[in-house]
DNA sequence: TTGACATATTCCTATGATGGTATATATTAT
DNA sequence: ATAATATATACCATCATAGGAATATGTCAA
């Protein structure tokens, strides 16, 4: 199979730069396409096709309101990605606090296989 | 241009699956490549190449041990994700704690949008 | 109805990533 | 030097996807 994920998971989804870009501004608030098209400046096809694949992952929610759309971002489905992300807080968190030890535990007792080779 | 980014970042290096569960053997601690193929059951090639992958973005590193390769994860690169997908966390963060604040501040100036239905 | 407006979808193409096979490089042992 | 071990790289084929253009769908107004 050459080329594993598609546009069933967040990660691939935010992959996308424009798509990140797109989450940052229906994070501030919901908004319509139009509204959207004018903060980015994108063409609209561009707009509504990410908006399609972002839908599809669960990341966006959509209603209706007439003829316009309100986008609205689904935060939920951006939680794993937090979450994944967190699992190596203790690496770059240093002054741990009640992660502390599960980090100390996880990362020091792991032996010196580190740099010794067959006598 | 027909497809935007590519590995040049960690979100892109990250959406593949295999790169995640790679960083997640990696993350528990540092070692050779043998044991990454002992661990995850891939194909060396395989294995080297998504490496090579996380190496270029910066997400591990390598030192050398003889004709071993001991790598480990680099999750200072990680913890763009990790902010990032924070940014969001006053949608998901409805009990808050010390985070209130900044959430409330950030969350309820724009509308109280977040769950309506069609009227 | 017709037309204007707002947004989505279909078709097309080019890129480039993924996985496989084979091979190259580097290091230690004999 | 040769062989064995450990890992990386080059080459190839497939196929998903971003973007563009054109078109379709849906909704309000006159």
């Amino acid at each position: 199979m050459p080329r594993a994920s598609t546009l069933i998971d967040p990660f691939t989804a935010v992959a996308e730069p424009k798509r990140r870009q797109l989450l940052g501004t229906l994070g501030q608030r919901e908004m319509p396409v139009s509204d959207i098209i004018c903060e980015l400046g994108w063409p609209q096809v561009m707009v509504s096709k990410h908006l399609a694949v972002l839908r599809q992952v669960g990341l966006v929610s959509v209603r209706r309101d007439g003829r316009r759309r309100i986008y609205n971002v689904n935060a939920d489905n951006i939680k794993p990605i937090y979450d994944w992300a967190k699992t190596f807080e203790k690496f770059w968190d240093h002054n741990l606090s009640r992660i502390k030890q599960r980090a100390e535990a996880a990362a020091k007792q792991s032996k010196p296989t580190l740099h010794k080779e067959k006598p």
